[in-house]
RNA sequence: GUCCCAGUAGCUCAGCAGGAUAGAGCAACAGCCUUCUAAGCUGUGGGUCGCAGGUUCGAAUCCUGCCUGGGACGCCA
């Protein structure tokens, strides 16, 4: 616990203490107090509105609730300087100055790992994102779910959390079949041969590429040899190539896997007629019409659903639920998957799997990621993957860079659509949030550089006390707030909390250096205390940066 | 027809488990570089929080209904 919370959690008691005393409320019936930092800076640096709360419990009038508990209220234990009641009974609390003194040298102390809490308290969370069938490129529909699984990711990690990521390889089933067939036919056309790309076939230049790739290296070979070998090695081939391109991209954008789960282990295992059995056993299949049928409606699914076809093919969700079951039996507390919108109607079957399964659903979220739209000079891109117009993540990262990417990616909520200007990402300018945040690291480095090679003096212990003016003490309560935006957004699944507070920190940097001078000469004492501050801040900037997987620049 | 998401300033979006006078960026307008990076800062204008009810001391936030936009509703994956 850091020394904000730690005040924070001092004035809860003191303020809990003085409730009770005033004879307001029991012990157990007193809510949980609520402390805000509220945004007009008349109203002190913390308000609480447990007046309000109490005003039916103890049956009066809730500014009359606020005096009494002012009254009973010690203020020299909880720093505070001066209370006074407002609004429809608000308490607003003024603190003592130093309260916020604390705070650099936590910092400078904690380092890298300012930020970090323990509100996960060690629980296993397995997060699986992306999850692209290995059939074709990534596209930037797919780059924003990485973004945000990774991002969400490491703020779980930095809130306590133990993460697992996971990449579920689908290379079973049928849509690799059709991936064989597709480089059948364009390792045929490669040899000049008159082939077709099956109807529902992968049309994308990547598979082009592997059937001339596999003219280059085998010849004919293949045409010589049974159909069924050529798909099966093709299926391989293909898959291997796919999915190396996969992993190297997410690579590239900075997103690394603890684990890839091949769907095909599934079968090997018998998993699959495990889980089926599991559901047999409570009574949730049925036969109808040549098909087996799952129960889902029992959950509250729309209408039941097939698992094995009447071709005998199990359909998509059968090796799904064994995956899911796989999971649960692996023991985590918490099981996220990042998905596409556009799979949002397929949330009620899983849910009903898992509960059928015998788990419990609680454990099981799911989050789904809004549509991505390109605009480039004001215009709507279209996209398409039949018409192979989609932008693939490859091609935004070396056009974009990945700096802007993945900031502009979690700087949303993943439940809002992302209208993604082009323009803007590229632009080195201060429209650019990323560059506004990087500038304000850069602008840091360079300061504390200039510092040294002035001669002043930049380690020891400080007086922070010198550090008064307004944006210094902006400055210092936006740095106290880091380690619960973090915690907060990382329990709401939300990294834009993130993005908004790196911004915020950035700005108020930005306001302060144009309105004071650091390294002053005349005033050693008060420039010690600034470089300490930018340190402080520095190291903020960087770990929020750290989050979001965007670069923090010591120079631009 | 059912389900999911969104609807907040001209535009793009925040709004933290209900709180005080609803915020930011862009765009518009007016200012700030003999001074640590002007990739920056300061100020001004701009709002029936889609609509209608309800819950309560108090609603952009919770509930119900409706409207608009996007998406999903397969023995595809």
């Amino acid at each position: 616990m850091n020394v904000l919370e730690q005040t924070e959690e001092t004035l809860k008691q003191e303020i809990a203490a003085a409730a009770i005393q005033a004879g307001l409320a029991s012990e157990a019936e007193l809510p949980a107090v609520n402390l805000e930092k509220p945004k007009e800076k008349a109203h002190g640096d913390f308000a609480t509105n447990i007046a309000m709360q109490l005003a039916r419990i103890a049956k009066k009038a809730p500014r009359k609730i606020a005096e009494d508990i002012v009254e009973q209220l010690d203020k020299s234990k909880a720093q505070v300087e001066k209370v006074e009641i407002a609004g429809p009974g608000f308490i607003n609390f003024f603190m003592k100055q130093d309260f916020l003194e604390e705070v650099i040298p936590a910092i400078l102390e904690a380092g890298e790992t300012y930020g970090r809490t323990n509100t996960g308290n060690g629980e296993r969370v397995q997060v699986e994102f992306v999850s692209v069938n290995p059939t074709g490129d990534l596209h930037v529909g797919h780059a924003r779910g990485a973004a945000f699984g990774d991002v969400l990711c490491n703020m779980l990690e930095a809130a306590g959390y133990e993460v697992e990521r996971e990449y579920y390889i689908n290379d079973a089933g049928n849509q690799i079949d059709n991936l064989a067939l597709s480089v059948e036919a364009r390792y045929l056309q490669a040899l000049g041969q008159d082939a077709e790309v099956p109807e529902d076939g992968y049309r994308g230049e990547d598979i082009v590429e592997i059937g001339k790739s596999l003219h280059k290296e085998y010849g004919d070979k293949w045409l010589r040899e049974p159909q069924a070998d050529r798909l099966a090695f093709f299926k391989e081939y293909g898959l291997d190539f796919e999915l190396g391109k996969i992993k190297q991209d997410l690579a590239d954008f900075g997103v690394e896997f603890d684990s890839w789960f091949s769907e095909r282990t599934l079968y090997d295992g018998e998993q699959i007629s495990g889980a089926l059995q599991t559901l047999k056993d409570g009574g949730y299949i049925y036969e109808e019409d040549g098909a087996t049928w799952f129960r889902s409606t029992d959950f509250g699914d729309d209408k039941d659903r097939v698992l094995i076809k009447g071709d005998g093919n199990f359909t998509y969700l059968t090796p799904d639920i064994a995956y899911h079951k796989n999971k649960m039996d692996r023991g985590f507390d918490q099981i996220i998957n990042v998905w596409g919108s556009d799979h949002h109607g397929y949330i009620p079957r899983m849910r009903a799997a898992i509960q059928a399964l015998g788990y419990p659903v609680e454990k099981f979220d799911v989050k789904t990621i809004q549509m991505v739209n390109l605009f480039e000079q004001g215009e709507k891109q279209k996209m398409s993957k039949r018409a192979g117009t989609a932008v693939g993540l490859r091609e935004l990262m070396e056009e974009i860079g990945i700096d802007a990417v993945r900031y502009f990616f979690v700087a949303r909520s993943n439940d809002s659509q992302l209208d993604f200007d082009l323009d803007l990402a590229r632009s080195q300018s201060n429209d650019n949030p990323v560059f506004y945040v990087q500038y304000a690291h850069a602008r840091i480095c360079t300061m504390l550089e200039l510092a040294k090679s002035r001669g002043f003096e930049t380690e020891g212990d400080v007086d922070a006390s010198l550090l008064t003016a307004e944006k210094e003490t902006d400055l210092l309560k936006k740095l106290g707030e880091f380690p619960q935006a973090v915690a907060d957004g990382a329990e709401k699944h939300a990294p834009q909390r993130v993005t908004n507070y790196v911004f915020d920190l950035a700005s108020l940097l930005h306001s302060f250096y144009n309105a004071e001078k650091v390294l002053d000469p005349d005033n050693e004492d008060l420039t010690r205390a600034r470089i300490a501050l930018m340190k402080a801040v520095r190291i903020t900037l960087a770990n929020a940066m750290g989050l979001i997987g965007v670069r923090a620049p010591e120079k631009m």
